[in-house]
DNA sequence: CTAGGGTTAG
């Protein structure tokens, strides 16, 4: 028996898979063989292509057991095409076939893997009749499905339900709230987690601060993403790529691009493409693009190949320090290179042609694009379009938005703005009517900005902060000192996620202008203040808070969507064509 | 040892 299993193994690791499984039919050993089961379970794990041959395998077994049908589907499950575990494990229950606490773990991992919650809720309900909810790694999968699904407060119920947890099942949560939009949630669980040490008996592990340095990363909260990293050092966690990984992302998120370096300089395992990338990415963000050109050419002396997002972060840092040349260039060699653009990277483009107001050359590349273009693009080439102030552009832009249904009030603002400019005013209250009759979605602007290691949030037209008496206050005082120094900064206010009405404070109601009065109040003078914000920073705003901080002879920090923007007398740290 | 949790992106 164990000498079969050996032969099989060795037959399954040398590929004869076929040639073994010719074998065990001529003999007619397959029907009733019982190392059958060992073939189909050795193959659907070995690979992707073999999981294929054990499917097929599978469809010739007259009279499959239930490890038969288990092995193909966790096979399935951890596939490229996880949601074709779920037809399996469909077809097991239309043949009668009645799966087990196993069965429903693995298909319940390809819900996971194939982001698939109505099935899973499907299964969950099926577990339950089966009595199968008492199983701990179950649960935890199933929790697993509703966190990566973004059901989060299904997810938190299952874990509130447990009598008793393990760290895999904190861990499931704490990830599945850092990826699902929830990082401050993420942050609590995690010191809840802490806290509760002396009494669960469990401690945080490699996986735990994984999640928890990615939510600091989102929140750009240094003060707590520093703590996290004490912490790993204090209990001597390893610091494997991934984890290492994870450190340089959070310090670049949060505004230490020196020290995200030296982590990655000092990294004592094996760099990983990631590893690079995040780093090239973390210099790209910080406008820092010598730096990730010299990186980047660095890959190529270790004998790493740069994948799509080695492309993209060295675009990006093309396109945040204005290198327009060295962009276009390596743009179109990476298709040599045997890396295929995809829409990102040529989103990446057309916003580096654009801001150097090279609209058409945007345009050519958005026609010979081999895939659609989609909704972010068109947004480019618009955002490309006001600040330039190119209005048939804009309208090209604009009307392919249409097209493609974008409801976003951003779109609509924009283009209103633009025929603003050019005061054709007949055209600003057509598009601000059609603002007003679709179900426009406002997204809601929102920034961060850490004091004394708490997240201060602000959104647009904020007045529930504690102190929001003292910021409007503040900007008021900024208000009238813009005024003092003569700077005309007022003009052409972009009304963002704002109504019309507001249009008279729009100077006050930026997310990240609140912030920025609140670091201006409550941080010494001498350091820098930084901000977090979730959209992109506009021009307005960018102006705004240049002149702040030459008024103030303070060092502000605005991180957006993508980039740091550095100000410091009266000087941005990346290149801006607003 | 065998089923659950893991990093980069316009």
């Amino acid at each position: 028996m164990t000498n079969l299993e050996a032969l099989i193994k060795k037959c399954v690791s040398q590929s004869h898979i076929k040639q073994f499984h010719a074998h065990l039919v001529a003999t007619g050993k397959f029907q009733f063989c019982s190392s059958r089961t060992k073939l189909i379970e050795l193959c659907a794990l070995a690979s992707d292509k073999d999981v294929v041959i054990a499917r097929a395998m599978l469809g010739q077994t007259r009279w499959p057991v239930t490890n038969d049908w288990n092995a193909v589907i966790r096979g399935l499950a951890n596939s490229p095409e996880p949601t074709e575990a779920i037809t399996l494990y469909c077809t097991m229950k239309r043949k009668l076939h009645r799966p087990d606490a196993l069965t429903c773990s693995f298909v319940l991992k390809a819900c996971a893997r194939g982001l698939a919650s109505i099935e899973g809720m499907q299964i969950h309900s099926q577990c339950a009749r089966y009595g199968f909810l008492g199983d701990m790694l179950l649960r935890t999968t199933l929790l697993d499905v509703y966190a990566k699904a973004g059901v989060l407060d299904y997810a938190q119920r299952l874990f509130d339900e447990m009598p008793v947890r393990d760290v895999a099942m904190w861990n499931a949560l704490i990830i599945g709230q850092a990826q699902g939009g929830e990082p401050n949630e993420a942050i609590s669980l995690f010191r809840r987690m802490r806290s509760e040490e002396m009494r669960t008996r469990l401690k945080p592990n490699e996986v735990t601060v994984i999640g928890a340095l990615s939510a600091c990363s989102q929140l750009g909260a240094f003060t707590e993403g520093e703590k996290v990293f004490e912490f790993i050092r204090s209990e001597n966690l390893d610091l494997n790529i991934q984890v290492s990984n994870v450190v340089i992302d959070m310090f670049a998120k949060c505004g230490r691009v020196e020290r995200a370096y030296e982590v990655f300089s000092k990294m004592r395992c094996q760099k990983s493409l990631v590893s690079w990338n995040t780093m090239i990415m973390a210099f790209a963000m910080h406008g820092c693009a010598i730096k990730a050109l010299e990186l980047f050419g660095k890959m190529d002396e270790e004998d790493i190949f740069p994948d799509e997002v080695s492309y993209l972060s060295v675009l990006c840092a093309c396109n945040h320090a204005g290198l327009v040349e060295d962009g276009v260039r390596l743009f179109n060699t990476m298709a040599k290179k045997g890396v295929k653009p995809n829409i990102k990277h040529y989103g990446s483009v057309v916003d580096l042609l654009g801001r150097a107001g090279r609209l058409h050359e945007a345009l050519e590349i958005i026609s010979s694009m081999h895939t659609d273009p989609d909704i972010v693009l068109w947004q480019t080439m618009l955002g490309a379009s006001k600040t330039y102030g190119n209005i048939e552009m804009a309208e090209i832009a604009s009307g392919k938005l249409k097209e493609m249904g974008s409801k976003a009030c951003g779109d609509f603002v924009l283009l209103s703005n633009i025929y603003a400019a050019r005061e054709r005013w007949d055209d600003v209250g057509r598009v601000r009517e059609a603002m007003k009759s679709k179900d426009v979605r406002k997204i809601p602007g929102f920034s961060y900005i850490d004091v004394g290691g708490i997240m201060h949030k602000f959104v647009n037209g904020d007045y529930n902060h504690p102190s929001w008496e003292e910021i409007y206050r503040k900007l008021d005082e900024i208000r009238f000192k813009i005024r003092e120094y003569g700077y005309v900064a007022e003009t052409n206010f972009v009304l963002h996620d704002i109504g019309e009405e507001d249009k008279e404070n729009a100077l006050c109601h930026h997310s990240e202008k609140l912030a920025v009065a609140f670091g201006l109040i409550s941080t010494p003078e001498g350091t820098s203040i930084q901000v977090i914000k979730n959209l992109r920073i506009c021009g307005d705003c960018h102006a705004m808070i240049k002149l702040i901080a030459k008024i103030y002879n303070r060092e502000i920090i605005v991180r957006d969507r993508s980039r740091f923007h550095k100000f410091k007398d009266g000087e941005c740290s990346c290149r801006d064509y607003w």
